[in-house]
RNA sequence: GCGCCCGUAGCUCAAUCGGAUAGAGCAUCAGAUUUCUAAUCUGAGGGUUCGGGGUUCGAGUCCCUGCGGGCGCGCCA
């Protein structure tokens, strides 16, 4: 509702002042620091001012004067030094909230385009940690946010089953344990196989490191009879890559994180998705062959520091590389391997054809089948080199715009994919990819310490260690909910013994999905998340849990006011009497609380605009806190004057309603008691 | 060496396109419960927004510079 009323300032504003004064501003609203300052300002007259070259407030005060009736906002008044200050009709937001509070989320229409949000993509070699949990929550929780403004978002999730990662594992399975398929295959149907590769993946690690020459020379056959999908090796790197996903898949429908297509990237290999995309990057000349220099046999990536599209890049078609002079080899340092010398093709490439296919430009689709062992009977799709169930359906179509959920060490592969794009001429492409980038989970020195991780003195000197799936060092997403769940269940236990211990274990998961989700969404993006048990286990303050117990709250008065009052007790108060009531001398943290509640619209445009989902999560403990506050001043039930108790009622379920509404964004469920 | 990110209260973090008196949580201290659940609330202390210049009516935010930290620059992803 804020967000409605204050568009509707902003134009108004806009339209006025083009009319009277003949300029274009755009009108910049903020929220005053104080409520007796008005619900919204702008600092617009200030820039008037310079235009105009005349005084501010003088400005303001004209402005304030002649502009006439806004819906919904009962008066403008100058303050400052030139601020327009705009005060809410009380009533008539309060009434326009109440229907909008009611009104379900926005459906998408059928010819809106379509929106790709690709995460978690984990390697499908081990257990999920924690890093990987960040990654999950973030994109699902961005997924809620867009389909709750309206648009139409499919998920995706990118599964390297062909990639080095695969390989290790696979070697550590066939050469060092010396197992056969058929070992692997029951291996792989055991319970916690996720945590079984997970320290496979690290003695195969260091394994590695006691023979690099070796190691390389294993770990290239390896890779090359996974991507020619022939042999021993395929055969176990596609049973493991399925168990692991399979593992992962579960992992994440604890946390409510489901997804619509698992895009494989054999299938990107086996439907010549890549030979389609080589062949335009050949043709185009975006990428040419190193004949000379230590990338001698590879396809690259020319990179220089402002690599754009110019006439030479579409001159340079065949045979360019042959004709490269001795200055230009010289360049190549800086170079993107595509294909390496062995004629493997690198992640990069491989993404550069995913990401074409994502925008509709590889002329080429995937088939599609029901992934077979998908969590609780939901239904995920998977890619599929054979032909598709006839009730597949159309992913293929092309995406206007893609938000790819990478974290930021990935920014220059990631640039460089786009710069791909960029030289098959997909400017509009290559703009609409966007890098969602998010800053690591490390552990503090304490946790490191509590996981019996032996530091290093430079390690024990910084402020967080970085967990490392290689040396299989962090914290497992599994064992970090098992540990949530155990901490709430003890909790849920004490305090509700009465409850059946079905509902208890519901309520003990709800909250320690909160804890967790809200744990890793409270932070912006770009801040490194130092992980601490103590913390993320802390269900105080600005957490998860705080905003579900502000809904219990709510719950509960609801419950007992339904036992204690007569129907007509808690009929609809009208308009005038809200009013009234919010207009009041002492109803200003009444009026706070509205406000609040009608804000999450606001919320919601602001964390789509700036791609931060944290912005949801902290409305979410603002309006909290603004109930809890409330809770404290008003005692609802026990109120005499049976109107006022019919608006406190009222205003809890309004207040609800926003509040369960702003946790489920978040992925979070508000139980009925904790 | 080159590129990107960051530096805000004791700690962890916010602060919309450059807007009014820089806000939360944790921790500390002092209080609140015969009450709709205390996983709560009230209050207190705590700041040269890393230093120095600049642009602007206005700078935590933009520019320059110095210092300190993180990350990236693989025929790994």
């Amino acid at each position: 509702m804020y967000q409605t009323l204050t568009n509707r300032l902003r134009e108004a504003l806009a339209a006025h002042i083009r009319e009277k004064y003949g300029v274009n501003v755009e009108i910049v609203l903020e929220r005053p620091p104080k409520l007796e300052m008005g619900e919204a300002a702008s600092p617009v007259c200030f820039e008037l001012a310079k235009r105009l070259k005349k005084a501010p407030r003088q400005i303001a005060q004209e402005i304030a004067a002649s502009l006439g009736k806004v819906e919904g906002v009962a008066r403008l008044e100058v303050a400052g030094g030139g601020y327009l200050n705009a005060y809410f009709d009380r009533g008539a937001f309060w009434d326009s909230a109440q229907k909008e509070g009611s009104g379900e989320r926005q459906s998408p229409s059928s010819n809106q385009q379509k929106i790709i949000v690709e995460h978690t993509s984990i390697n499908p070699n081990k257990a999920a940690h924690i890093g990987h949990v960040r990654n999950a929550v973030l994109g699902d929780t961005m997924v809620r946010i867009l389909r709750h403004a309206g648009k139409r978002v499919q998920i995706q999730n990118y599964i390297d089953n062909t990639g080095v990662q695969v390989a290790d594992v696979v070697i550590g399975l066939l050469r060092m344990e010396q197992r056969t398929i058929s070992n692997v295959k029951m291996l792989a149907k055991e319970p916690k196989f996720d945590y079984y590769c997970w320290d496979l993946y690290a003695k195969a690690t260091s394994f590695f490191a006691e023979n690099p020459e070796r190691a390389a020379k294993l770990r290239a056959e390896t890779l090359k009879a996974i991507e020619d999908g022939r042999g021993e090796a395929a055969e176990v790197a596609q049973v493991l890559a399925d168990a692991i996903v399979t593992c992962h898949l579960q992992t994440m429908a604890r946390l409510d994180i489901h997804y619509d297509l698992l895009a494989r990237e054999s299938e990107i290999l086996h439907l010549k998705f890549w030979d389609t995309a080589f062949e335009m990057l050949k043709q185009s000349g975006a990428i040419h062959l190193a004949t000379s220099g230590k990338m001698k046999g590879c396809w690259v990536l020319p990179w220089e520091e402002k690599a754009t599209i110019n006439t030479e890049a579409s001159e340079s078609t065949k045979g360019t590389e042959k004709k490269k002079t001795p200055a230009e080899e010289d360049e190549n340092e800086q170079d993107k391997i595509i294909v390496r010398s062995n004629g493997t093709v690198t992640y990069v490439g491989k993404d550069i054809a995913y990401q074409l296919w994502k925008f509709g430009l590889l002329g080429k689709d995937f088939c599609y089948r029901r992934w077979p062992n998908a969590p609780n009977g939901q239904t995920v799709w998977a890619t599929t080199s054979r032909r598709s169930e006839p009730d597949a359906p159309h992913f293929g179509d092309p995406a206007a715009t893609v938000y790819n959920v990478i974290d930021a060490r990935q920014a220059y592969l990631q640039d460089v994919v786009a710069e791909g794009l960029r030289r098959l001429g997909h400017e509009e492409a290559a703009k609409n990819s966007i890098h969602f980038a998010y800053e690591i989970v490390a552990l503090t020195p304490r946790c490191a310490a509590e996981l019996n991780y032996e530091l290093s003195p430079e390690e024990a000197k910084k402020p967080y260690v970085e967990v490392s799936g290689r040396k299989g060092f962090g914290v497992k997403a599994d064992d970090l909910i098992d540990k949530l769940e155990a901490a709430t269940s003890s909790e849920v236990q004490q305090r509700h013994p009465e409850m059946s211990e079905k509902e208890q274990k519901r309520t003990a998961h709800a909250i320690a999905v909160g804890a967790l989700r809200f744990f890793l969404l409270k932070f912006t993006r770009n801040s490194i998340i130092a992980f601490d048990f103590k913390d993320a286990l802390s269900f105080e303050g600005e957490t998860g849990p705080y905003c579900q117990y502000a809904v219990v709250r709510i719950r509960g008065i609801r419950r007992r006011g339904a036992e204690t009052l007569t129907q007509t007790a808690t009929s609809k108060v009208n308009s005038d009497a809200a009013g009234r009531f919010l207009s009041a001398a002492e109803g200003a943290d009444l009026w706070e609380l509205v406000l609040s509640a009608g804000s999450l619209d606001y919320a919601v445009d602001a964390s789509i605009a700036t791609q931060e989902p944290s912005f949801v999560a902290k409305y979410a403990f603002q309006l909290a806190q603004a109930f809890n506050n409330f809770y404290h001043r008003h005692h609802i039930l026990s109120e005499a004057d049976a109107e006022k108790r019919a608006f406190l009622l009222q205003l809890t379920e309004f207040v609800e309603a926003q509040l369960v509404r702003a946790v489920s964004l978040l992925g979070i469920e508000a139980p009925e008691k904790m």
